[in-house]
DNA sequence: AAAATTAATTTCCTATAGTGAACCGACATG
DNA sequence: CATGTCGGTTCACTATAGGAAATTAATTTT
């Protein structure tokens, strides 16, 4: 009866997929919020809005709140929202998450240039963002823009060599091993330059504000 | 027939509420970052598992999206929050840095049990520290102590295969391309299971505080 | 202890979010 | 120009979120 928890999980052990520690409790949350308070659901039915037991409901995960019931939420308790969706307990942590990512087992992202599997796709609220990328790409004219995305990357070629190409730089021959540290907001993109497809490894930094 | 603004102004004027929230429209904001990657509706609908018709409809506020919608959207485009919500940054850097590290160039530390490497060690103030370990260590009992530093860590297999032992699970068996994301405070310690030395490459969050 | 009070849950119904299929331009290609 | 096909919107339908009122659980009152 929860919230796309069930089919979730469902989802995960067919597909023989492990811990994850990910959906962040929403509900349990909102409701050591209202406790912190001393609110009674009806004192939150008030300033939200929202019906009593839609917010029951919400709390016990029966139900997944739109994104206006959210709003109003925020607004009517005078939070924001990184405030609702932090875990509880940020401090006392007595545990640690961790998600495995077995070969190929990431989640496939193919486009016409790249092949990206996004790595540890099961854990969310991470500070970092892995993936493998298989370079299709072999001369710099099929793209027609930079990659720009804010933060920082690091990247290391697992095979085969590729060319780099940055904004306000000379491109960068990289052979397997070799690794390259940027501002991703430059603009970069990557070719291949052997005879096969090369496979490199990212790690992009994820804008945060949590 | 906007999704939510009417009833909550209305709501908001007969409670005499203030309002607190911008009425920040997600679906524009939406629409932004598709465009922004060159994503169609039906990229976008592949990587989040959400339909074509209801992207359509979240982009152009005909519906407001569940809470789990959102978690899709925020998990299929490798997003966060903040970010979908947030209105468009301000952009443009005009240089950027950059630092390469050639296969076995990085900064050498030594130790017992493990030999690292610190890649992109020339480059100063970055938010991720990347190095290659190989891995001496070929059992558990020559750690005193956990290994524990505040952040997250993502670590891949390049060489051989390892153990992982973390705190509060089982152990893992990691081979080669193999990777895994993990709180590192959580204690953690690696040992090679194969006859030569592994080899895995790590990426660390830095605290903002040091 | 029964009755009254208060807070959370559950029920049952309505409103609306989510989906697949059909439908529309806008551009190709023959 | 017919004929695809591609990206997006609309339609008809199903699934589910939200609300009003009944139900349950726990306290307090008399």
């Amino acid at each position: 009866m929860s919230a796309n928890t069930d089919q979730e999980a469902a989802l995960r052990i067919a597909s023989g997929r492990k811990p994850f520690v990910e959906p962040l409790r929403l509900g349990e949350r909102l409701k050591e919020i209202r406790l912190a308070n001393q609110w009674t659901l009806e004192d939150v039915s008030q300033r939200t809005g929202l019906a009593r037991s839609t917010l029951s409901k919400i709390e016990n995960d029966q139900i997944s709140p739109t994104f206006t019931a959210v709003q109003k939420l925020i607004g009517g308790l005078g939070i924001d929202l990184p405030q609702l969706l932090s875990p509880p307990k940020p401090q006392s942590r007595t545990f640690g998450r961790r998600d495995l990512t077995r070969t190929g087992e990431g989640q496939q992202h193919p486009t016409p240039t790249y092949e990206h599997e996004l790595l540890s796709w099961q854990l969310a609220q991470k500070r970092m963002i892995p993936f493998k990328t298989i370079v299709r790409a072999r001369s710099f004219e099929e793209f027609s823009e930079w990659v720009r995305h804010d933060g920082e990357e690091f990247l290391i070629v697992l095979e085969g060599t590729i060319r780099l190409y940055t904004e306000f730089y000379e491109p960068l021959e990289l052979e397997r091993g070799d690794s390259i540290y940027f501002d991703s907001d430059m603009g970069h993109a990557l070719v291949s330059t052997s005879d096969h497809d090369a496979v490199v490894l990212s790690v992009c930094t994820r804008g945060d504000a949590s």
